[in-house]
DNA sequence: TTGTAAGCGTTATCAT
DNA sequence: ATGATAACGCTTACAA
């Protein structure tokens, strides 16, 4: 390809100044510092910009300035509709701005994801994302030495790397439990699948509870690390009443889960909530219309992908939030599945 | 915030080159065309990369060479798990390869596709994948002005701007209607949500496949613009009802209707497949452990993703497909909620 | 408020 | 196969 003719139909910032008859670093400073500008010469910068249909190069901006506008995103999945939610508030609030996200999927690998940080470092993005609390020791240092702002989501904790958006695990599932006890049920099982950190605070908050009222028994527990779907579901409650059949409540991580259990409940025809209630977490939208209606806890996902990016935007522009860590918190959503069983 | 001391800690490639003891331009074709390096030079700039940990500035290499490494992806939505499948597909393939991915969602909105691939093109990608072949005329113009390698995915049709991998939504949706026929049903439903082409297209099957055998009905269809939900799929068919009592058969045109139409069922005690068959569309996971479970429409929604991003990136290293359609076919999955009907 | 000068780190071109 | 040179388009630092 000829460069000769570079000079032809390229529209630059050079352009832009010539036409509107300033300087080219005037014609800079109207895209990064408008109000720098006398009024006279913005106006004939914005003209010119239009005029010419001038679009910033922003390899050559990156170049020269040392940062990019891009924002970088690290989760462990893609297809877990929890993050595809947090996503939504992520990409929606960045449009509003000049930041463009980079995606990244951990696919739940604490490896991957020290990969991948250290790869973002080496970038230079003006903010990253991360999910968790529960980095390496490795990660938590490529994350202290980003030189930017970071922002964890999912989650709080104590000693946050920078910032945090989330809520308690633990609270939530400690909640949900004593809901359920509340109703008079005695032998709560927990399910639990794909066991990430947060799925484990989850698992404690439950075992706390039960505890704390003397029903903690560990045949009520089933756990896999496999990834969770609606079949698995089935499959461990299978399990649970092999090992406990005389259970009354059902726990489920997540409602994939405990829609598999309503399912399989169903082929058993164990009736719900007569028999056996369920309760799930995250609040999916088939919760509410399932038959019985299910039970679960609501988190505030959308909001905090929305939260999480605005605050690293605000924090790249100096506006740094008040409060570093941040509680979105969560709601016990109470339907049919959890009601008092039937005499 | 240190910005004194640019100089010192920096690794350039004049910094490789030094040690390597080449010119800077040899150690830059080291990591394009390595095999135009001698053996000996080619080993020397290695070890002094690694020694150096040297890590390439992607914005100066964009800027230089006029070129990025970013393939831009232009979805409809985040959230709808068909869209999170195809994803993970373009992920899984892309990180096996030095392009990044550039991920924007449209909502929907022809309009904000517009803008987006306009966007895309001032940016200079390597190479884009855009959902469906619906574009406005604006973005075909701006899709056949890109100058990189373009793919269309999630269907087929003629006249590809460049490539193309997807299936026929048409051939599918009338399949699902004749295998529903063949179990004897006469008066079969249509429910559709978010009237997308793609989906558009599924009411074309369905039609055609009526009226082939003059069953064709307007009152069998209830469509609605808004978005999908298992709540609406519900709603939806209680509409349905209303206006045709005796239908014996509903095919949905995605899966999250058909779980909503399930448990409308569940609610009204009409029995499944007894009184009322259901055929869904994309094959989720939880169709296949519903109580009945649930008949479907299996798409390869992962391959998609894995061959769009594929065809792309050979493509755009000049290995051009032979054939630019490529067809991933669909398959019918045939369960309980799609058996004859009880006498 | 505006401008001048000097790169930013890499690659294209052309020559050897 | 290798290298010298000049961009690439923008911004920082400093000056006026």
């Amino acid at each position: 390809m000829g460069r000769k003719r570079t000079k032809s139909g390229k529209i630059r910032l050079t352009e832009v100044a010539k036409l509107a008859g300033v300087s080219p670093i005037t014609a800079s400073r109207f895209f990064r510092n408008p109000s720098a500008l006398s009024l006279s010469k913005r106006e004939r910068v914005d003209s010119a910009v239009k005029e010419l249909g001038y679009v910033p190069n922003l390899a050559a901006r990156a170049l020269a300035s040392h940062r990019t506008e891009v924002i970088g995103v690290v989760i462990p999945s893609l297809t877990n509709s929890v993050f595809a939610d947090v996503l939504r508030g992520i990409y929606d609030a960045s449009e509003q701005s000049r930041y463009s996200i980079q995606l990244a999927n951990t696919r739940y690998s604490i490896l991957q994801e020290e990969k991948l940080l250290r790869l973002f470092r080496a970038q230079k993005p003006a903010g990253l994302i991360v999910t968790g609390i529960n980095q390496t020791p490795e990660s938590r240092n490529v994350l202290e030495t980003m030189d930017c702002p970071v922002t964890q989501i999912m989650e709080i904790g104590d000693s946050p790397v920078d910032m945090m958006v989330g809520f308690s695990h633990y609270d939530a599932s400690f909640a949900a439990i004593s809901h359920i006890l509340e109703q008079g049920r005695r032998r709560i099982g927990f399910l639990g699948a794909r066991m990430d950190p947060r799925v484990q605070r989850r698992f404690d908050g439950y075992r706390d509870a039960m505890k704390a009222v003397s029903l903690f028994d560990p045949n009520l527990v089933v756990t896999t690390t496999v990834p969770t779907t609606v079949t698995l579901g089935g499959t461990l409650f299978a399990d649970l009443l092999a090992q406990a059949p005389d259970i009354d409540a059902v726990f489920c991580v997540n409602d994939d889960l405990a829609l598999g259990v309503l399912f399989e409940c169903q082929r058993r025809q164990i009736s719900v909530p007569g028999h056996m209630a369920i309760v799930g977490f995250n609040d999916l939208e088939f919760m509410a219309s399932a038959v019985p209606s299910l039970s679960s806890v609501r988190t505030n996902r959308y909001e905090m992908g929305r939260h999480a990016i605005t605050m690293v935007i605000d924090a790249i522009e100096g506006r740094r939030p008040q409060q570093p860590v941040l509680d979105l918190g969560f709601q016990l959503m109470i339907r049919d599945s959890s009601m008092p069983p039937t005499a």
